[in-house]
RNA sequence: GGAGAGGUGUCUGAGUGGUCGAAAGAGCCCGCCUCGAAAGCGGGUAGCCUGGCAAAACCGGGCUCGUGGGUUCGACUCCCACCCUCUCCGCCA
């Protein structure tokens, strides 16, 4: 969210911000509606004020032993006028809030601008794609041929778009998590293991809703929803708080299934273990003071990097454009791993500055020594999607016999160096 | 699930219808003191909305004591509903 301040001082910014998204505002409602509120709640608090006035009147005469019957008999008046009015004025607040809900947050003026994925920008690419003398193919026949992943299963169990591991397949998903969080933790994030469902005000705090409902799971007759990304629980940790400034940049992360519903997605990566509605993620998340986001956002990035270097995967990093960056972004740079079946890249992480947009949503905010408490700026990204990283290894690592060697950083986490063609 | 207690500022915690945005203490900040620090002393220290104004500083007004309603001229205080926390009992991985 942005400042409401700020927002109708600088409404041309706002409207350039729109174009380069691509989004519809409605900014002339957003104009009229903001001055109708502002005249009622004028209009509300000047009475507010006579009717204070007046009760301290009250209360003196009332000591004195004088009579008050007169200004009584008005209050009574002023009160039901005020009740009236400022009914109307808390119906225009609402409606602006709703509205201010909605708006997306403004991309850094390092961001290209474009209106889809062909105006990103590649930042740099690492290592090169693995050479087979073969036809290297996608890991859903290889993982089936070696029994270690059962779609036709999980489908009994829950429906499609579901997966079910079994053996070195369970164990490997369960390695790389693991692997994961140890080597984030080596590097100063904290690990936090929160709740996988969350509350309505912690959704609305991330910018999940009110506008993206339609893609997560709602728990039937609660305020609950299966969460979408651990990003949720981290923001919101520390929802409504002030944070110790001299404790700045705090780093966390976090292993958790994530959640989707998938709406929309009909028909685009049926196959395989792609897009599914429940995955495993670790993430990686900071709070910073405004000054040092910036900075911070890249060695976040150089954090989910590593782990995709240990594990010796061909990869580039791509700066997102204006229209590719998701509602509550400032900045993102997303991380492609390669995938040699496809013979393309596919999205393996997504590391976002949302500057104080997701901090003044969630009430986060640090005071400086001697300062005024201001919001902190928070930064997520995956570190990683763990479901995608297991496929890229799949697909990478594949030979010629239909076998999968485990890169060697993971080897301690599966227990073997290789898991056979056949089971 | 049942019974009880309670939700107040950065924190602890007082306040039971009228100068209460809120005592006291802690923390933090600024002075004085000191070679410097600690101690001591003095002062300061919430957020949001809104108007003066185009903005900053500043000044005024309104709101905020878990949330939402109600009673009242007036609610932190009384009433109702809901949420949450704690303790005990029950159940349970």
């Amino acid at each position: 969210m942005h400042d409401l301040g700020y927002f109708r001082e600088h409404l041309d910014e706002f409207v350039q911000m729109a174009a380069n998204r691509g989004v519809n505002i409605d900014f002339e409602g957003f104009r009229s509606l903001d001055q109708e509120r502002r005249e009622r709640i004028t209009a509300v608090e000047r009475l507010k004020a006579e009717r204070n006035k007046a009760s301290e009147e009250i209360a003196r005469r009332k000591k004195a032993g004088e009579d008050a019957s007169a200004l009584l008999a008005e209050m009574k008046r002023v009160s039901e006028e005020i009740k009236i009015a400022g009914e109307r004025a808390e119906a225009l607040d609402a409606s602006l809030r709703d509205f201010m809900l909605t708006v997306p947050n403004r991309p850094h003026s390092s961001v290209p601008v474009g209106h889809d994925a062909s105006a990103n920008v590649e930042v740099r690419r690492w290592g090169s794609p693995p050479k087979f003398d073969f036809k290297p193919r996608p890991h859903w026949e290889i993982a089936e041929g070696a029994g270690i992943l059962d779609f036709q299963r999980a489908t009994k169990i829950a429906s499609t778009r579901f997966a079910l591991y079994r053996g070195l397949g369970a164990r490997m998903e369960r390695g790389l998590a693991s692997f994961f969080l140890d080597t984030h933790a080596a590097h100063g994030y904290t690990e936090i293991l929160p709740p996988f469902i969350v509350n309505t005000a912690a959704l609305t705090g991330v910018g999940q809703l009110p506008k993206f409902a339609a893609d997560m799971f709602h728990l039937e007759g609660t305020d609950l929803w299966l969460t979408p990304t651990s990003e949720v629980e981290l923001t919101s940790m520390y929802r409504d708080e002030t944070l110790d400034a001299d404790l700045l940049p705090i780093k966390v992360c976090a292993w958790t299934a994530c959640f989707r519903s998938e709406a929309g997605a009909a028909g685009k990566d049926t196959r395989g273990l792609k897009r599914q509605h429940q995955f495993q993620k670790v993430e990686l998340f900071k709070f910073t003071r405004p000054e040092q986001s910036y900075e911070e956002q890249e060695s976040l990035v150089a954090d989910a990097e590593r782990v995709l270097q240990k594990l010796g995967l061909h990869y580039r990093v791509v700066l997102l454009c204006t229209g590719d960056m998701g509602f509550a972004s400032s900045k993102t740079y997303d991380i492609e791993v390669w995938l040699p079946s496809a013979h393309e890249f596919m999205e393996i992480s997504s590391c976002s500055n949302t500057e104080a947009f997701q901090a003044r949503r969630s009430g986060i905010r640090f005071k400086p020594k001697g300062g005024k408490s201001e919001f902190v700026h928070t930064l997520n990204g995956s570190g990683l999607a763990v479901g995608r990283t297991w496929l890229a290894i799949v697909e990478n690592c594949q030979q010629a016999d239909g076998s999968v060697t485990i890169p060697e950083a993971l080897r301690p986490y599966v227990g073997t160096d290789r898991i056979p063609a056949k089971p």
